[in-house]
DNA sequence: TCTGGGGTCCTAGGACCC
DNA sequence: TCTGGGGTCCTAGGACCC
């Protein structure tokens, strides 16, 4: 058996738990640039607040129903979900961490009887020493598991955990899902399937197999199979290493300059770069890409994107921001209001295995050195003191985060006073 | 005024090879 | 008049996830 833990309107639940005055209260968690509704409180949800909706279009009903209001701090988040893992680590060997929400617990070591006790536990021990309200669905598959996670937050709220055991029950819980809730079928599929008569997750499973093979692509068979009880989907103990970084941001407002946006590629190759030296891998090709705001109709759009290859795989964040720096210059075009620019690592190997060309001429062990002392600074300072070949950095691209809370967990001069 | 960011996997079709 | 067949590799774009 399988388990799937899911944090709560997690970013929501973290800001909670450092303020116990937002108890009850609606409480909405916002993207990068205080753009859309990335995380709500059950409160937040009952006043009808959807999830991704532009914050600047709730604005009156954010003010009149007093919805306490956040900037996303993913330090925090990060922190509190790492210290999740710690305590589900305690109850079971083997955990898969999916998101930063998320957790699958291999459970073939328990007897079948005791799993809803379990469950209980595990959730009153996470709400407990975090403060985070956790939801436990148990099945025979990871997407099993996900459909019993789904239930115990809609249908058995004040339990929160569910677990299927007879086939009846699995039925039961099927029915109870609408076709797209299941996981794996998005908007296309959901579409497709509600066209063709298929309402329930239930019906879904009850498909002909051939059907679903020819009419949707394997993806869905494997998850066809799943919800029949048949595991096919594979256990990912450790993360897998990445195969493409991306760093990209809007900017705070738009952005018309050549040498703002210059500052601003820069410094996402820089912290592509440091993304790339922490997991001890190198690059050999780099994406760069700028655009305009496509909700802008009324402005002339424009989007662009080059691919470099790289002569050498490298993680250096000067070698890197030379040639985002070429690239930029082949696909920007003036005139333009730009919204968003960023940057794409790929063709990503180990650090080890870099292939030196014949002509290279670079000291990469004196670069590597700086490299190192570069990372090292930064972290022990906990920001980006030391830049690469970024002058001017001025607050024109910056991001908007007009309600970021503390960093409680991770900054000793932002701790939680108990009493002044 | 104001609409996020970071990923994975699969597929179809083109290029290329023998 | 008749114009092969089979295979691999790569890429862009779609669909999906949180």
């Amino acid at each position: 058996m399988i388990a799937l833990v899911d944090c709560n309107n997690f970013y929501a639940s973290c800001e909670r738990a450092f303020d116990p005055t937002l108890k009850d209260k609606p409480v909405i968690v916002l993207s990068n640039n205080d753009g859309c509704v990335i995380a709500r409180s059950d409160e937040a949800k009952a006043l009808g607040i959807k999830m991704a909706q532009p914050a600047h279009m709730i604005n009156e009903l954010l003010k009149a129903n007093n919805v306490q209001v956040f900037s996303s701090n993913y330090t925090l988040y990060g922190d509190m979900s790492k210290r999740v893992h710690t305590i589900l680590r305690t109850f079971v060997e083997r955990i898969e961490v999916y998101s930063i929400d998320e957790c699958f617990l291999d459970l073939s070591n328990y007897p079948y009887q005791d799993l809803t006790t379990l469950a209980l536990t595990i959730r009153n021990t996470v709400i407990q020493q975090t403060g985070i309200p956790v939801s436990v669905g148990i099945g025979s598959t990871k997407t099993l598991a996900k459909m019993a996670n789904r239930y115990a937050k809609k249908k058995k709220k004040e339990v929160g955990v569910h677990y299927a055991k007879t086939k009846e029950e699995v039925e039961e819980m099927l029915a109870f899902a609408e076709v797209g809730d299941v996981w794996g079928i998005g908007r296309q599929h959901e579409k497709f399937l509600l066209q063709n008569g298929f309402n329930t997750a239930l019906d879904l499973a009850k498909a002909p197999e051939e059907w679903v093979r020819k009419n949707m692509t394997v993806v869905s068979q494997r998850m066809l199979n799943e919800l029949r009880g048949v595991s096919c989907i594979k256990w990912e103990d450790l993360p897998a290493n990445r195969k493409n970084i991306c760093t990209s941001r809007s900017f705070g407002s738009l952005v018309t300059s050549k040498s703002v946006i210059k500052q601003a590629i820069a410094a996402h190759t820089a912290a592509c770069a440091m993304k790339l030296r922490k997991e001890r891998s190198c690059a050999k090709r780099l994406h760069v890409f700028i655009r305009t705001n496509p909700f802008r109709g009324k402005d002339s759009q424009y989007f662009a994107s080059r691919d470099i290859e790289l002569p050498v795989a490298t993680n250096s964040s000067s070698e890197l921001i030379k040639y985002a720096m070429k690239g930029l210059e082949l696909i920007f075009e003036p005139g333009y209001n730009y919204q968003k620019a960023g940057v794409i690592v790929l063709d990503l190997i180990p650090e080890t295995q870099i292939q030196l060309g014949l002509f290279d001429k670079r000291d990469r062990q004196k670069e590597k050195q700086l490299m190192m002392a570069l990372d090292k600074t930064n972290k022990a300072f906990g920001k980006d003191i030391v830049r690469y070949g970024v002058h001017d950095y001025g607050n024109e691209w910056a991001l908007k985060r007009d309600h970021l809370s503390k960093s409680y967990t991770t900054r000793l001069d932002q701790l939680v006073q108990i009493k002044k």
